[in-house]
DNA sequence: GTTAGCACTCATAACGGACGAGTGCTAATA
DNA sequence: TATTAGCACTCGTCCGTTATGAGTGCTAAC
């Protein structure tokens, strides 16, 4: 039987997405008859068009118009791609962060770069640590009322607290808090911080164990902070580029989801939820997690700064996406923030 | 001569105005001549009309369509819709903000429901301060390598940052230095902080001096931080609501405007910039400060939590906006921010 | 197995007439 | 003198028709 994937089929394949990626319309037998270098007459083409739209690898948006490939034959595409690239994984160093504002900045240029270079929307979201530990906790009197309390989580990753007190605290008070919530909880992460302890440690501050309550609190708010991750966006008027996402309709829905961002934030934490992946992951079409972009393709990088603080790289453009490129970039993108990073 | 704004021609521009707000169509004579309480013929509302068109306040897209509005036209609408309401203005109290997260989270939440609750596109920003004056100042050491400057402005706006030393410095060594920073520098701004005062700072800190200029950079970084003033935005898919903003061409302009921030950034700096400036402003199509607004109103409004610590709300909607519902939706606006604020 | 040729399909653009909303003008009316 | 009825006219929009052309499937010849 002829339905089979053979060298020829693969060859016309590729030749229909690669034309079909650059002009957005359905491909002809009689173009890719010129275009590679098969030397077959557009009809012979025909003949295995019918074929690969048999096997679903390319479809007919209507009767006499050329063909366009289907997610599964952008599919099939990817999957060779990728096995091609495989060689080339290059390492993620450690880095440090050391300032919260410059990493926004860092993160927020990478993303319209990204944009820039592709032509698509890109996603960012800044790296999330799994096993939060705190490292360092410091209370300050900023006024008679008011006292200031500085967390710091394993990563440098700071938070700031302010609390209210109802009656002032002397100086030498504050430095006795200071000492005791510094060695209870320094080095603990969420998980290790119980019941006992905490009693343990209100006991001890006695009358101010209103303070070490609402300290407590702060550091629990800060380890688990990671809730709401950060998702920076750029490029999204790129859809406008593609005629098939641009109408009213769509365009609308997918600025919404970008502006929304609780889609991707979603995205982003089932594939930081999956250990295991350090790679590159492609969804497309109706494979996308997020129903409001089934006529998209999205591709995801996980990073990863230092042991456990990960976060990930998007891109999100119409199913005709340049994969190649996109992968390419994504790639040397990495290579690029380890560079950067180990800068500063 | 009858081309003189008369009560007549006042209530059938207001008519027009009216029926264009809620259909988005041009308004024939006859629509005003059933729409209002004038119990006119059509005729007449077309003698009239045609006077409206010379005097500049309504226009005809083509020969044998309806009239809509011009700017001059929302101009007058909106000058005559203020002075109304002006009696209404409720002073904004003063208010704390506690926690800087927490206030972001507000200003979304605010900008949210606003685009929800008027179907424009909206936009808020942080409040800044004029005068910024550093309050306080915290050294403390996270590692053998690195100190954290946790730097408090007024307004208890809160600055992290890393610095690397060196040589490891001991636990007295960054008491005095605190000592040092905190006599020496609080309760000033950036213009009062000059060349003598820093070297007879570092005189004192003798081998450390170093250390004392880093300081005074992460300090000057802070004060100055306004220059970056964070804005969010929302509901800017509701452009698509509007016909006339929503062809590829604008829609792609507009959103790149709401994403890239710059442009918004400067019309909140203008506005800001304006000390005398607390009320509503409005400006209409050609007269907006962005180009790629043109075709927009944009009404903004300046909010004030304690004296000197002023921002910006902005709604942007087409030309053809419910003036009269936003003004009012943003006064009332500002009640509950002032309810909300206080509060907590 | 490949290809030339041909009839067929169908989206798209171009054309043209009908429709109708809305106008300006004129003449009649109060 | 202001208002209004009436009417001819304009012009954007809708809709049906036709022409075009890109592309197909099929068949027969190579």
């Amino acid at each position: 039987m002829g339905l089979q994937l053979d060298e020829r089929k693969l060859k016309i394949l590729q030749a229909i997405i690669h034309n079909y990626l650059e002009t957005g319309e359905p491909v002809g037998s009689r173009t890719i008859s010129k275009y590679t270098d098969l030397h077959l007459s557009s009809a012979t083409i025909r003949n295995e068009m019918a074929d690969l739209e048999e096997l679903g690898y390319i479809l007919q948006p209507h009767t006499s118009a050329g063909r366009i490939p289907s997610d599964k034959g952008y599919r099939l595409y990817v999957d060779n791609m990728m096995r091609e690239k495989e060689k080339e994984v290059d390492e993620i160093k450690e880095m440090l962060l050391e300032r919260e504002d410059r990493m926004e900045q860092l993160l927020k240029q990478v993303a319209k770069l990204l944009a820039v270079s592709t032509n698509y929307a890109t996603m960012i979201s800044a790296p999330q640590t799994r096993k939060n530990k705190l490292k360092f906790i410091q209370l300050s009197k900023m006024d008679a009322h008011q006292l200031l309390a500085v967390i710091v989580i394993e990563g440098n990753v700071i938070k700031n607290n302010m609390l209210r007190m109802e009656e002032e605290l002397d100086d030498e008070t504050i430095l006795k808090l200071n000492i005791l919530l510094n060695t209870h909880l320094n080095g603990l992460s969420a998980e290790e911080i119980n019941l006992n302890m905490i009693s343990a440690m209100k006991r001890q501050a006695g009358i101010h164990s209103d303070i070490v309550s609402e300290v407590i609190d702060a550091v629990a708010d800060a380890i688990r902070a990671d809730e709401d991750l950060e998702i920076y966006t750029s490029g999204t008027n790129n859809i406008f580029r593609y005629p098939e996402l641009a109408d009213n309709r769509k365009a609308s829905e997918l600025i919404n989801t970008f502006e929304e961002k609780q889609m991707l934030t979603e995205l982003v934490r089932d594939t930081l939820a999956d250990e295991s992946n350090t790679g590159i992951q492609v969804y497309i079409g109706e494979e996308t997690p997020i129903r409001t972009m089934k006529d998209c393709s999205i591709v995801t990088a996980t990073y990863e700064l230092e042991e456990g603080m990960r976060g990930t790289i998007g891109i999100i453009g119409p199913t005709r996406m340049d994969y190649d490129k996109v992968v390419d970039t994504l790639k040397t993108l990495m290579h690029q923030l380890d560079i950067l990073y180990k800068k500063q």
